[in-house]
RNA sequence: GGGCGGGUAGCUCAGCUGGAUAGAGUGUUGGCCUCCGAAGCCAAAGGCCGCGGGUUCGAAUCCCGCCUCGCCCA
């Protein structure tokens, strides 16, 4: 807001150079006003004049001195200019202005930091979309997480957004889940038994299994594996949704795989690249002339068994997203997905569909560290940790925060030595502290029958200290960085703002006292910690983890 | 062999469209509770930003080559 306000002063200026002939209109949109890496340079800053220098050949400092004339004027608003290095403008405003930005804050408490440059757009997140052959892995609790987070940034800045569950029931795998359930059921009944050799291994087999004996005694032991098949799935699915409601995390949609297949809307694809003579058959197999799409080579999308490829279904999915009416699609994948993003989106172009509306986050993996060393894990033999049994360890919210504290690109190590450790170290406990904190000074307040007051009757002037300004500074960047992670997809640069926040409070609340006997101090720095709070619980459910009164 | 993602402090990682002197947590060392919550604070040490070239006023960031780790396809 600060920011902006600033931004609009220079580019009118910009505007002014253009038509006063010192400048050409070539740097246009090229410049920016940021906040800068050191305090001593200033509350804000330009490149405008290095950029209008390189655009037009001219001297950057010499362009600088004439955008600092223009700005001089402007005395309300700033304190000072100074030119600096190769050519910055380097802006330090009237502390006045910095005290503007408690008002919108405390007026809009919960509402602060929302935005509505969604414009109620609609928007789908697709995650997880894990097929129910067994209980949710950590990989499964990253693209969780993750998409929870991106669907809740996107509804603050105003998008409508949708979470779908994409799954397929129907395939090889759930066979095999069927056959490993008979076959439990069976050892469990001591009857002769014969476990597949690709099987699911895991206990949770055993427990489905057991559940079954527990309803109908042995009189399943002579029935279909589909029987097996379907109970073993409605378990799992069961069990995948209480795992997620423990994070916070719930679905509006999900979508079956096998209903594309009874829709005609797979065979549908097929004819429609036909007609675009995008399809052939070779040695048996139908395949997609990819290659004519810009891939490296074509794909296989009916195997010569005549069952489909997982890239056929895929297309024919997205093509209903776009006919459900979304303006916007975002799939969360693990990074083993890979492969299957660039056939899908060669599908959806090849029929007349705009591709650039698709946005695929590929998150990459997790490993667990405990003890200081790495766990090894199996999918096959069934020796992973499922999100449940971290969960139990840690706690949703230390489960939430450390799969956030890294972006989608970089691997995640997830230290369990850290997680598990209740006090101290724990990054999560030290912003939900700096929270709690902030929540004390409240309750002492009204012991001591200190009334809150509005900023503009809190004489904020008497806010005068360096850790003062930069935590009103760090309050007022709070909506851009709702909006840049939102329109970025990036939920990690909530956390590490909140981290950092937590951390200038901290030293703050060490280094000064808020209550105090002083009556118009306590005003005016009660006025700053009840917007800082704000920001805390804002910030801290915007990516679904609890603000604690007390801890 | 090809594609994608990484390589930044001892360890785990930020660094948004190129910007000024490279950032955090953790670990190490030393200090701070008579005082709004010590799950806290302060201080110190710690870096050829994988390597080599290029682009430019300026590169951790962009381009090319190479090394290396992870994932996928063959």
């Amino acid at each position: 807001m600060i920011k902006s306000q600033l931004k609009k002063r220079v580019d009118t200026c910009f505007q002014l150079g253009i038509r006063e002939g010192f400048w050409s209109e070539a740097a246009a949109e090229r410049y920016t006003v940021e906040v800068p890496k050191h305090e001593e340079q200033g509350d804000f800053s330009t490149n405008l004049a290095m950029v209008v220098a390189g655009m037009d050949k001219k001297n950057p400092r010499e362009v600088a001195s004439r955008l600092v004339d223009m700005l001089a004027s402007d005395k309300d608003f700033i304190d000072r200019l100074e030119i600096a290095g190769p050519g910055f403008v380097n802006f330090f405003l009237k502390d006045e202005v910095w005290r503007t930005v408690l008002d919108p804050v405390l007026e809009n408490e919960a509402q602060f930091g929302l935005a509505d440059i969604g414009a109620g757009k609609r928007v789908m997140v697709e995650f997880v979309s894990a097929n129910p052959t067994g209980p949710l892995s950590i990989g499964h609790g990253r693209n969780a997480i993750l998409g929870d987070s991106i669907a809740r940034l996107l509804e603050a800045v105003g998008y409508d957004v949708t979470r779908e569950y994409y799954f397929n029931d129907a395939g090889r795998q759930m066979r095999v889940l069927g056959a490993s359930t008979r076959a439990r059921y069976l050892e469990l009944l001591g009857k002769e038994s014969e476990f597949p050799e690709d099987g699911y291994q895991g206990d949770y087999i055993y427990d489905i299994a057991r559940a079954m004996i527990a309803e109908s005694g042995e009189s399943l032991k002579d029935a279909d594996v589909m029987v097996f098949k379907d109970y073993a799935k409605a378990a799992i699915f069961r069990d995948i949704d209480n795992t997620l409601k423990k994070i916070g995390i719930t679905f509006d949609t999900y979508y079956n795989e096998h209903s594309l297949y009874e829709e005609g809307l797979v065979d549908e694809v097929v004819r429609d690249l036909r007609s675009k003579d995008l399809v052939y058959e070779k040695e048996g197999a139908t395949w997609f002339k990819t290659t004519v799409l810009g891939q490296e080579q074509d794909r296989v999308i009916i195997k010569s068994s005549g069952e489909p490829t997982y890239r056929l279904p895929d297309i024919a999915y997205h093509r209903e997203k776009f006919r459900r009416g979304y303006e916007w699609m975002i799939d969360i994948f693990g990074a083993d997905h890979i492969a299957t993003v660039p056939d899908v989106l060669a599908g959806v172009r090849a029929l007349g569909l705009d591709e650039t509306k698709i946005d695929v986050i590929l998150h990459q993996f997790v490993t667990l560290l405990r003890d200081g060393k790495q766990v090894k894990m199996s999918t096959r033999k069934a020796t992973f940790i499922t999100v449940d049994e971290l969960l139990d360890e840690v706690g949703p919210d230390v489960l939430r925060f450390f799969f956030l504290m890294r972006k989608a690109d970089s691997q995640l190590e997830f230290d369990l030595d850290l997680a598990t450790r209740q006090s101290q170290e724990n990054p999560v406990y030290y912003v939900q502290y700096a929270h709690a904190r902030l929540c004390s000074i409240e309750r002492q307040a009204a012991e001591k029958n200190i009334a809150p007051k509005p900023p503009g009757k809190a004489s904020l002037e008497y806010l005068v200290e360096p850790e003062e300004y930069r935590l009103l500074k760090t309050v007022a960047g709070y909506p851009a960085l709702v909006a840049g992670a939102a329109q970025d997809l990036a939920p990690h640069r909530i956390i590490f703002y909140l981290m950092d926040l937590a951390g200038q409070f901290h030293s703050y609340y060490n280094k000064h006292k808020v209550l105090s006997d002083d009556e118009n101090m306590t005003a005016a720095r009660y006025c700053l910690c009840r917007a800082i709070k704000i920001v805390f619980r804002n910030g801290l459910n915007l990516v679904g983890l609890r603000a604690p009164e007390s801890m």
